[in-house]
DNA sequence: AGTCCACTAAACACTC
DNA sequence: TGAGTGTTTAGTGGAC
């Protein structure tokens, strides 16, 4: 509801995927989400006062999230928050994640004052969460948060600028950001905030945080193993975002949250002697409870934030790319299955599913909020896999088909947020058929029984660790329901293996076009209409083939890698992505280029047009893995052919 | 609106 | 006998 309203007013052009340079359209994004307070003034004063203008309307959307966060959630009768379309309730998003996503945020605010909420946020939430402890120290935090947070900023500033994404000089845009945050007026902001005599109830709000899905609001599935040694606020893809003063810092220090003698925790830098000190103060000050993992949550939003906003801006970066070096009529197989990996179907998701730059309300209430990082990943992991924690993943409010509409590997998906799963009350945006599936793909054997797919599932997701009779009869039936599965008897019981073909089957892609338009498309002559399913069936099903040697199927390699290299972070996946390495010797790039969903109708199927340059494009970019599988000796010649 | 797909729940049979 | 396993059906809801 409140979203709703929100998105009614506050609509930035969803063509606007500027972060961090259009001033105009900061201007025009935050005239709107004053809710006209500022008027419509940009045609008449002049760029210092829009600049003044800018910093205005960061300090007031952040001063009335503030005022939200600090009395409107807690009073049913505030007028404000109903009337006020900046009333974004980012913070109910991290509550209940399923009411907004990050995709939504950022289709309502422009950048700067997305960041800028969201560094508010995250001040405000570490606040709140730390406020029975460290109510003394409220100032103190909240300076070294402030700090942090300009850090962060600062960071992803050079980050871009690094791409050259931003030029070096701060736009007018950026500074007004910087400025617009600078400690001293959020300081202030703070001050009429704390004031507010909600404190307890933003505590109360902040400790009861819905850390799992609405399905459980309770944590207690955490694995309690898993809470003083896992630093919680290590994002999924390993990247640590806890900000660094200096490059020494990482060094000098073997632990991300350790640094000069400090507790790098958010808000936190007790002082720690020593490491062994330092682990003694993580585990007791830091473990596994609310207010921790709100305060992860906070963290994962930050990040989330900045990589979404890292995605559009390589996006950009790819179509200036594309502009000045590419022709169109000559697509260039290395860059275009990227975006036929990921941008395709992410970008039509962005395009249509977010036609008007409303937010897309979540569709399963029962999906949590997961790291899956939304926005296509269109620059090459050659030059930008530094970066490249950008990417790929749609924000998984879709969980039933993410994996299978979505272009989102599940492979790479967990092995990015492997912790993140273990340790979080989320449920994972899969099929049961595609975690089955990777169970036993998983396995040395490529075979499980049913009750070692019963420990994977609760070895891997915290979410599987409660409602056992409800998940597992889902995990029986899906066994049963799929061809795909296949029983078999064996010395020790029954142990359940995967039919490649028949899971391949499972998900026909739903575009009717003939073989031969498929397999143009492939080659690179029809990225630009391919069907966004049909990419993403085809990706996901081509990924899962390559994450996995098949038992029975032979991945079409060339197809994948192509579609799935684009939008999968090489460092985080590689040691999924096995098999195009182990494959090699003894199939050749054509037979590899095979397209899968092709084999309902192989006989059209040209392979000899395949274009070589697709693999070898794409090969180069896929580091091999370190722990290459055996390949499959039974692999069937007949898909191939 | 119809269809497909996934999920959940449940009943039932079989084996150990 | 009960637990675990496997199969099947039905209902529901989202996506297309």
């Amino acid at each position: 509801m409140m979203v709703e309203s929100a998105s009614e007013t506050i609509r930035t052009t969803p063509s606007n995927q500027n972060g961090v340079s259009s001033l105009s359209s900061q201007s025009d994004g935050g005239g709107g989400r004053e809710g006209g307070s500022n008027g419509d003034t940009n045609g008449e004063i002049s760029p210092v006062d829009l600049l003044h203008l800018q910093q205005q309307q960061a300090l007031q959307a952040a001063r009335q999230f503030l005022l939200q966060q600090a009395s409107g959630l807690n009073s049913p009768g505030s007028n404000e928050v109903k009337q006020n379309p900046v009333q974004v309730p980012v913070s109910m998003a991290m509550m209940s994640p399923q009411m907004i996503t990050p995709q939504q945020m950022q289709q309502i605010l422009s950048p700067p004052q997305l960041q800028a909420l969201l560094q508010q946020q995250q001040a405000l939430m570490l606040q709140q969460v730390q406020t029975p402890r460290f109510l003394g120290s409220k100032q103190l935090a909240f300076q070294q948060q402030l700090i942090q947070m300009q850090q962060l900023q600062q960071q992803h500033i050079l980050n871009l600028q690094r791409q050259g994404l931003v030029p070096l000089q701060p736009t007018a845009a950026m500074q007004s950001l910087q400025q617009a945050m600078c400690p001293s007026d959020l300081q202030q902001l703070w001050k009429e905030v704390s004031g507010v005599p909600t404190a307890e109830d933003a505590l109360k709000q902040a400790e009861g945080l819905d850390l799992s899905t609405n399905s459980s609001n309770s944590t207690s599935a955490f694995p309690k193993a898993a809470s003083a040694h896992i630093p919680l606020h290590s994002l999924p893809n390993g990247q640590s975002h806890t900000p660094k003063r200096d490059s020494h810092e990482e060094l000098s220090s073997s632990h991300p949250l350790y640094g000069h003698g400090e507790c790098k925790w958010p808000g936190c830098e007790a002082l720690c002697e020593d490491m062994g000190q330092f682990i003694k103060h993580l585990n007791n000050e830091h473990a596994l409870d609310d207010r921790s993992t709100a305060q992860c949550r906070v963290q994962m939003q930050v990040v989330q934030q900045l990589e979404i906003q890292l995605a559009k801006e390589s996006e950009r970066l790819q179509a200036m790319m594309t502009h000045l070096h590419m022709r169109p009529s000559e697509p260039k197989p290395f860059n275009q299955p990227l975006n036929l990996a990921s941008s395709g179907s992410l970008l039509k998701r962005d395009s249509e599913a977010y036609p008007e730059g409303l937010p897309h309300p979540p569709t399963s209430a029962a999906t949590p909020i997961t790291p899956l990082r939304q926005g296509p990943s269109v620059i090459s992991s050659s030059s930008l896999h530094t970066h490249s924690h950008s990417h790929t993943h749609p924000v998984g409010p879709i969980r039933r088909r993410n994996s299978d509409k979505y272009c989102t590997p599940i492979a790479s998906e967990l092995a990015q947020n492997c912790e993140f799963y273990k340790n979080a009350d989320v449920r994972p945006p899969f099929t049961y058929a595609s975690l089955i599936r990777h169970a036993i793909l998983e396995s040395p054997d490529r075979q499980l029984t049913l009750n070692e797919i019963y420990n994977w599932f609760t070895r891997k997701f915290a979410y599987f660790r409660r409602n056992t009779a409800t998940w597992k009869n889902a995990v029986r039936h899906n066994l049963s329901l799929h061809k795909c599965f296949v029983r078999v008897e064996n010395v020790k019981g029954a142990v359940w293996t995967v039919d490649e073909v028949e899971y391949q089957k499972r998900r026909p892609p739903k575009m009717t076009g003939s073989p031969t338009l498929v397999k143009n498309m492939i080659s690179g002559l029809g990225f630009g209409s391919l069907n966004a399913s049909y990419q993403a069936a085809l990706a996901e099903s081509s990924l899962s083939l390559l994450n996995s040697p098949p038992l029975v199927t032979p991945p079409s390699a060339a197809s994948l890698n192509m579609l799935h290299v684009g939008h999968d972070d090489v460092s985080s996946t590689v040691e999924q992505v096995n098999s195009n390495g182990s494959c090699s010797p003894t199939l050749s790039p054509q037979q590899y280029s095979h397209p899968v969903h092709v084999k309902e109708e192989p006989t059209e199927v040209e392979e000899d047009s395949r274009p070589v340059s697709l693999l070898a494009g794409v090969t180069h970019s896929l580091p091999l893995p370190s722990d290459e599988r055996d390949l499959e000796e039974d692999l069937p010649t007949e898909e191939l052919e």
